[in-house]
DNA sequence: TTGACAGGCAAGTGACTGCTTGCCTATACA
DNA sequence: TGTATAGGCAAGCAGTCACTTGCCTGTCAA
C-alpha cells in the first residue's frame, strides 16, 4: 500500500537507493550495500539499508522478488506520478 | 537556493499549503491559516504555518511578494519537475 | 500619536526517525 | 552434517523536526 511516498523520498540515502536501482535493477541487499558504498560514498550498514528498503517498499517505490536465499529489489517509479499530477505545471493541464 | 524539496514535501501540512496555494494563489499568512483550518481541518497556529512557509520558500516551491504590511505567497511547481526527471517512467521519455 | 493588525525571532519541548547493536532464521554448499 | 552466506527482528540511542510560547518589529488608520 502506498504509505507515504513523500516521507520515503525525504531521506537522501533512500534517494540514492532509488538511483542505484535505476542504474541496475533487481539488486540484492548485499549488492546494494556494496554499490552504495563504492559509487555513492555512503557507509551504510546492512541493517540500515534494509530498513530503508522497507520504507521504500511500503511506499510502493520498490517491489521485491524472492528467490532462494536471495531477495531482489526492483524500482517502480509509478507512484512518483502522483506528485506532478497533484501540482501540475501551470502551462500544462491546469484549467 | 533550492534546499531540499524532498524534505519540504515530507510534511502533510506543507503539502496542504501547496494545495491551498494552488487553489487560490497569492494568499497572505493569516489567509492561509484561516483557509487551512476551514477547508483542510488543520488547527495550525500562525507561527507553525509561518515556519512551514519558510521551508517551502527555501525549497523554491513558494515565492514571496511583499506589499506594505502584507506578504503574499505564490506557488511555484517548477522544482517538482526535478523529481520525475530524476526517476522517469520506464516506458516514457522525459519531456 | 495611539492602538490594532500583519508578521518575525528565538528558545524550549515532545515526538519522530535513522542508525546501531545483538541475536535469530533460512538457504546453499563443502 | 556442519558452516558460511543472505536476510530478519527488536530494543536502545541520538539527532532532527514540528510545534508552542513569549516577546518584538513594522505598517496603517483614526
Amino acid at each position: 500500500m502506498a504509505a507515504d511516498i513523500y516521507k520515503a523520498l525525504a531521506d537522501a540515502t533512500r534517494r540514492a537507493i532509488l538511483d542505484e536501482l535505476q542504474e541496475r535493477d533487481g539488486q540484492s541487499l548485499f549488492e546494494l550495500c556494496t554499490r552504495l558504498t563504492m559509487r555513492h560514498g555512503l557507509g551504510s550498514t546492512r541493517q540500515a539499508v534494509s530498513q530503508h528498503l522497507d520504507v521504500l517498499q511500503e511506499a510502493g517505490l520498490v517491489t521485491v522478488r524472492r528467490e532462494g536465499r536471495y531477495k531482489f529489489h526492483h524500482l517502480d517509479t509509478g507512484p512518483l506520478r502522483e506528485i506532478t499530477a497533484r501540482w501540475p505545471a501551470p502551462d500544462q493541464g491546469e484549467s
